[in-house]
DNA sequence: AGCTCTGATTTTGTATGCAATATATGAGAT
DNA sequence: ATCTCATATATTGCATACAAAATCAGAGCT
């Protein structure tokens, strides 16, 4: 692009005070979108340069995304988008499956009116804005996050929200709203609204079992559209030095 | 590969190449030995100086032991060392409940003859090791962690298997193994026994009942003998400036 | 031609200096 | 005496320079 010096490159959204997380949040969201191809790259000298910051941001933005599995980062060796396998992103819904239903059954058991109260606002919100080919990606999957994770902040443990959340907040998934048909939508909000019903009633094995076929529904479709070809992701094959860097 | 089937990083004490990961494994050992008081102040150029280093690796570890929960960092305040809760303690353990004995199932409906092989042998060296007080806490933990992680290894899911990892590896996690008597020991190797048995035999519902108690009744260890008056490691509080820091 | 070894280049890892920011300290006013 | 505000100090955050390591290229040999 242009070599402009500007004050900034990345947007500054939310007047992050850190230019190190304002990388990692450019980094992140430019993975997500699928900027640089599986497998690509990320050398820490051209990202800076790009960005118009130092490396040391760059490093600990890269180091942050390796931590969440963005990428993979061997010593001495750098950055590698990492690529996520059909059997990954089982590994990922089964693990959501898992956590999640048994957080709606003890959100079930705790359930307070102002919690009900949230939960309708959300799925009515939620409805408002659903349309056949969803119009806003971003804000849906946002209010879908807050609506599965207060049902995880109600189950009382936090080690269990914030586990989930980071599932929920990893890359492909995020991506994968954009394959949601008609259908997927009504059925996902149908969920939402027995999952309310069954959370208000205090009925915690209900509330289990909904979320877990909501949650495997959801891997259904991921499966289905997602044509799988990409690279095993955990493995650690030695990197080529070489690679065509698809994004710029 | 009897040893370490893992690349995660708590086992190879191996002089690590980078100073970065040298620094975060010793950090990682004082703050799970209790060398640092909780709530103490960890400055880079303190560390960096005591360790014979720059601030830059330093700063590396700091991140990553907050990214696994061992200290709390705050944009331009520096990092404390975290505390837990009885709350956070209950929380990791009901987890780990969670997640393990759904392994424990998966485990048992893909055993291997191998695995079964492997899973018993580790009961053997543990059995062996086994003392009134722990005599080689390091070593029992060691051979406790592979043996779980191998069923969890054994469920197929690799994201199962990391995030159990991580809740094992919890620095007050490791501590608490000094805390086991006699009986402790005994109840936690008849488990392990019973455990192996469940797997071999195709048996996931029991298998996963035994983990569930296994992991459960090592969360009341650790309750009736940790005497909580710690702080809350979750909620982040305006750090003080002044603290007394104990180690060193 | 194919292989190996050695130099050249690129990239990561570390050290250091400077700037930004939060906290601490003290003076002054109420 | 207490509170507020401004200055001082210490610490983090960032930029740059240098060292170490790994890959890449090419010459020389088999």
């Amino acid at each position: 692009m242009a070599t402009t010096p500007l004050k900034n490159d990345i947007a500054d959204k939310k007047t992050n005070t850190t230019a190190s997380s304002r990388v990692y949040e450019a980094l992140r969201d430019e993975i997500s979108i699928g900027t640089y191809g599986v497998g690509s790259r990320l050398t820490e000298g051209a990202l800076a340069k790009s960005m118009n910051v130092s490396r040391t941001p760059v490093r600990e933005a890269l180091h942050r995304l390796a931590s969440e599995g963005f990428v993979t980062l061997s010593p001495h060796a750098g950055a590698l988008v990492k690529g996520w396998s059909a059997q990954d992103a089982r590994d990922v819904f089964e693990t959501r499956a898992i956590i999640e239903s048994e957080a709606a059954a003890r959100a079930a058991r705790a359930a307070t009116a102002d919690d009900i109260a949230i939960l309708e606002d959300l799925a009515n919100r939620m409805e408002g804005a659903a349309g056949a080919p969803l119009r806003d990606v971003h804000g849906y999957s946002e209010m879908n996050r807050n609506f599965h994770g207060h049902i995880l902040r109600m189950s009382g443990n936090r080690r269990i929200e914030n586990i989930a959340l980071n599932l929920m907040d990893l890359g492909f998934l995020v991506r994968s709203y954009r394959l949601f048909g008609q259908e997927d939508v009504n059925r996902s909000l149908s969920d939402h609204r027995q999952l309310v019903t069954a959370i208000r009633d205090g009925e915690a094995d209900w509330a289990a079992a909904i979320m877990r076929a909501h949650v495997l529904s959801a891997a259904c479709v991921f499966k289905g559209t997602h044509d799988v070809g990409d690279t095993q992701g955990e493995t650690e094959r030695t990197a080529p030095r070489k690679i065509t860097q698809r994004g710029n």
